[in-house]
DNA sequence: AAATCGCCCAACCGCAGGACA
DNA sequence: ATGTCCTGCGGTTGGGCGATT
């Protein structure tokens, strides 16, 4: 099928954006709000296309975004975000809150491949470029190791990454098993081990292999929480993770606030694992549908947000070393 | 001072895919 | 099932601007 360009009408302006044209952009979306780009321009009284004006608000004049240099925490996470997810841009913009993926691409292009390179690190794969297993910070686990060998998983110092969420969910579904029963455990550590390597249902086989080797298991579906985040309980409102009133309509509530852009962008990675200290964990999703399991997750994370430290060991134990049966996760934390 | 170069980044382009009639 | 609209995405372009010659 064959489409004719938005932007093909004659005169139609293109080009640099003039003060006069953004305000009426702006005024226009904060009157009607985003959406309709196509017969916006003729509404808001602009001679641009509606795919312009779509980008020009999206890029430059929404409010939340945030103008002026990177910070260093900001590129971290981008150097992180793209050994994940290669130049998937709007990906990576969702996890950088107030950044666009435009800018985000220009950033990457103009100023954090260069300094990759600069370093010795390729940064299409993020390893070293004479060939060396690169130790740098920036670099995160082989994309293409998912299947490798168990010792070179183990010897591979980024795995790590992971295995602090194993831990912790390991303890989470051994006292959960404890308190309600074992049969519910028995589903959520299920097939192919409990809390594994996530994939969206859009997400392709491709990506389920860029994760973390630790805990792959490619037809599984799953979300990520960034464990960090939840113990140090900035993310979470009284709110969604009370356990003393308990709605079984709770959980959806967690998706919608997890959805939310500006509450949660930078928090709820559901595609990625992170590493060096950022640290995530990995639920199925089906553990979403099990209330009661949610439920005592909360509680544990509740708890938790006073206990950091006890993740801190410097031995990690990654989930796969784990035995899956109720006795061994039972017995795993002792 | 003028010309040239290289960098940066806003904006554009073409394509893909979901929604809907 | 098909065609169209609409939106989002990644790659590319080109104008502005400072640095260098």
């Amino acid at each position: 099928m064959v489409r004719t360009p938005c932007c093909r009408a004659e005169g139609l302006k293109k080009g640099a954006w003039t003060q006069e044209e953004d305000h009426k952009l702006i005024a226009y979306v904060q009157r009607h709000g985003e959406g309709g780009w196509r017969t916006l321009p003729d509404k808001a009284g602009l001679k641009r296309c509606g795919k312009s004006c779509r980008l020009r608000w999206a890029n430059y004049l929404r409010p939340d975004i945030k103008r002026g240099e990177f910070s260093q925490e900001d590129e971290d996470s981008i150097i992180s975000l793209h050994a994940i997810h290669g130049n998937k841009w709007s990906a990576i913009a969702r996890r950088i809150p107030g950044r666009t993926d435009n800018e985000i691409k220009n950033h990457w292009n103009t100023h954090l491949k260069k300094r990759l390179v600069k370093k010795g690190i390729d940064p299409l794969t993020h390893k070293s470029l004479n060939g060396k297993s690169s130790d740098h910070p920036e670099t995160l686990p082989d994309k293409g190791s998912v299947h490798q060998h168990d010792d070179d998983q183990k010897s591979n110092k980024n795995n790590a990454v992971g295995s602090l969420s194993a831990r912790f969910l390991n303890r989470v579904a051994n006292r959960f098993g404890k308190r309600i029963n074992h049969s519910v455990l028995s589903d959520i550590i299920g097939s192919g081990g409990p809390f594994t390597s996530h994939t969206t249902p859009t997400t392709s086989a491709s990506e389920c292999e860029k994760s973390s080797s630790t805990f792959s298991t490619p037809n599984s579906l799953g979300l990520l929480i960034n464990e960090n985040t939840i113990l140090d309980g900035t993310s979470l409102s009284s709110s969604t993770f009370s356990s003393d009133i308990y709605d079984p309509l709770m959980y959806d509530h967690i998706y919608d606030d997890l959805e939310d852009m500006t509450a949660f962008s930078s928090r709820f990675l559901n595609n990625d694992v992170s590493h060096d200290g950022e640290d995530f964990l990995m639920l199925d999703e089906s553990c979403l549908e099990s209330s009661s399991f949610m439920r005592e997750l909360t509680m544990i994370l509740q708890e938790d947000k006073i206990e950091t430290t006890v993740f801190n060991d410097s031995h990690v134990t990654s989930i796969s070393e784990v035995d899956d049966s109720f006795e061994g996760i039972d017995n795993y934390f002792g």
